[in-house]
DNA sequence: CAACTGTTGGCAACTTGTTGCCGTCGTGTT
DNA sequence: AACACGACGGCAACAAGTTGCCAACAGTTG
């Protein structure tokens, strides 16, 4: 009736239950022909490790928790795939929990998951930084899209980016640039609106924040409007949601991209190349994130407890894809 | 060092182990004074309940699963949030997995995750019946946009939707449609081929199934070639991916919609309303078959056993969103 | 042939929490 | 005052594995 377990392999293999065990984890343990014969009964019995009575000893689940703060947006459709990939090849399960968006249930999630997963692959965590650590105590954990000293994690590299993209609007005459920031918890909205501002101050040219917006289409309205408040010619929103909201807007408030007004957005999403006008936005190596940051968490995985003093912080590259919603800044356009 | 258990707490607070279980799980089994000093003995100490422990014994993790076939296509998004909405108002926690359309992975990962959940939810499961009702029998298993007897499910009336795609498509005098087919080994594709075509033959329209396709952007090239082999005006896509897909091919090809083709797709996805030109498309109760799901889940996690003979399946709306992708039948479109 | 070494498998203790059963104590009833 | 009963708390067994330790055995060496 119920599942079979190591006593009913054991018995009908006629051995202890101990060798059982063994034949499983611990194969140089016992002889082959011994091992051959209790694995081919487990696999005439239907056995299968439970994974309670395993993880209750050892602590070990082979499993690894993936939290990522929105699962609806498209932004982390690469991430997880990077993630799957690399979690494919060895012998873990991948887990998804979505935050959606709130930090208490981030952290609620988090906290009930820390028992029953291995390790974390936190991506644009929004929680503070005290919360992350104190997880980081609990497990190993490597943090995707987020800098934390002392933990090991794996960014695209938006700093570079957003250089890119100031040159970009800076090489189209463009005098200033609003940031519509994204969740005032998110690093990279920090991070973003940070290189924004040194790459305007380094070629001189104005540089505002505004807001701090939930990244999704909904939301641009009212950033589009805020935007529109400036007398600034080119826009950067927080992601491509967020920027497809403001192009949407800005077309029903009568404003033409790019001639009154220049738009980008950030991770390339599937939906940038549709929109009308097609989405210039900064795209990135986010399967490879992804894979990394699993990559990074099976090491911790393995070997315990090396102190956290230099722990890997991983940069890969991201790029520009230049599509039809930047062009040459207007002259005067102080009239909205 | 490591996390404190009921044997600490009891310790600390002069009670037996045996006493502090009895505080959390049956607490008109101990005295209310002594409940209340365990629980407070428990909150300084900061006992939590070893997940492992606990699922050992009754089994019980507290947790279900929900298997989405492909976690990258939007659709699924409002079925993820429609079942975390509900799960949230329980004490469960919902675990994410993907079977990025792979039934071996699906298999696999359902085989893994059995024991560690309470129940699941399958989001339009691409597993043969005989797989389903495997694992049926070890745990409560809900089915979302399938249906298989015995099981309990919750589906969009996809049914009554095919007709109206059909009617919407008559009305302009198109005299055949070519369904564009999802996966083999998906419920909804025959599901909506069948519909289609008892929809057609009642109005006397042609009706032609092309292929198998994965429902992705990228197979929207071959789809869109294998329609333009026929002689139909208009095409309904398996999903809004797939249409999308379609509409990138013909455009590319220069074959302009809706003039010389009609498109249709399913999901009403957020893309949807994006691509040029916009796509008619069957939107659905999506959140609220997620919730449903759920919340049948929990009813049969609860009560143990209730033979499957009339499991309930719940069929809940669908309507079609007309935009530009359909219009009037060309006349005479022979030469491709 | 005895002593030594290495391989193999079994016993039993251990992980944490739950639960059936039993003893004790206090209160109410007759 | 004796008895009965219910409330309460403890003991110990149990879930399904893992692992330290020991014993048995085979093979090797002197």
């Amino acid at each position: 009736m119920s599942a079979p377990t190591i006593y009913d392999v054991a018995r009908e293999a006629g051995v202890a239950a101990s060798t059982v065990s063994r034949a499983f984890n611990n194969p140089n343990r016992v002889r082959d022909s011994t091992r051959d014969h209790i694995l081919s009964v487990a696999g005439k019995l239907g056995y299968q490790h439970n994974p309670h009575a395993r993880a209750l000893l050892s602590g070990r689940t082979h499993a690894i928790g993936m939290v990522v703060s929105d699962i609806t947006n498209p932004h982390y459709f690469e991430l997880i795939r990077g993630a799957e990939q690399r979690v494919k090849a060895s012998k873990y399960t991948l887990v998804l929990v979505n935050a959606g968006e709130s930090p208490r249930i981030e952290y609620d999630h988090i906290r009930r998951l820390a028992q029953s997963v291995d390790g974390f692959v936190l991506a644009a965590s929004r929680l503070p930084d005290e919360n992350i650590l104190e997880f980081a105590g609990m497990r190993p954990l490597v943090l995707m899209n987020r800098e934390l000293p002392g933990l090991p994690s794996v960014i695209v590299d938006y700093a570079e980016g957003c250089r890119r993209i100031v040159d970009h609007l800076a090489s189209f005459g463009h005098q200033s640039v609003v940031y519509l920031a994204g969740p005032r918890n998110s690093w990279t909205a920090q991070q973003r609106w940070r290189s924004i501002r040194q790459a305007c101050e380094k070629i001189g040219i104005e540089a505002e924040r505004i807001g701090y917006f939930i990244p999704t289409v909904p939301s641009g309205v009212a950033a589009a409007d805020a935007a529109l408040h400036t007398d600034t010619t080119a826009v950067i929103a927080h992601n491509d949601l967020l920027a497809i909201g403001v192009l949407r807007r800005l077309a029903e408030r009568g404003v033409s991209v790019p001639a009154d007004m220049s738009v980008v957005g950030f991770d390339n999403i599937f939906a940038a190349d549709l929109c009308t006008p097609a989405l210039t936005t900064l795209g990135g190596a986010h399967a490879e994130v992804g894979g990394a940051a699993v990559e990074l968490l099976l090491d911790r995985t393995r070997v315990i407890g090396a102190p956290s003093d230099a722990e890997p912080h991983l940069i890969l590259p991201s790029w520009l894809h230049v599509r039809a919603s930047t062009g040459p800044a207007s002259r005067g356009n102080q009239s909205h």
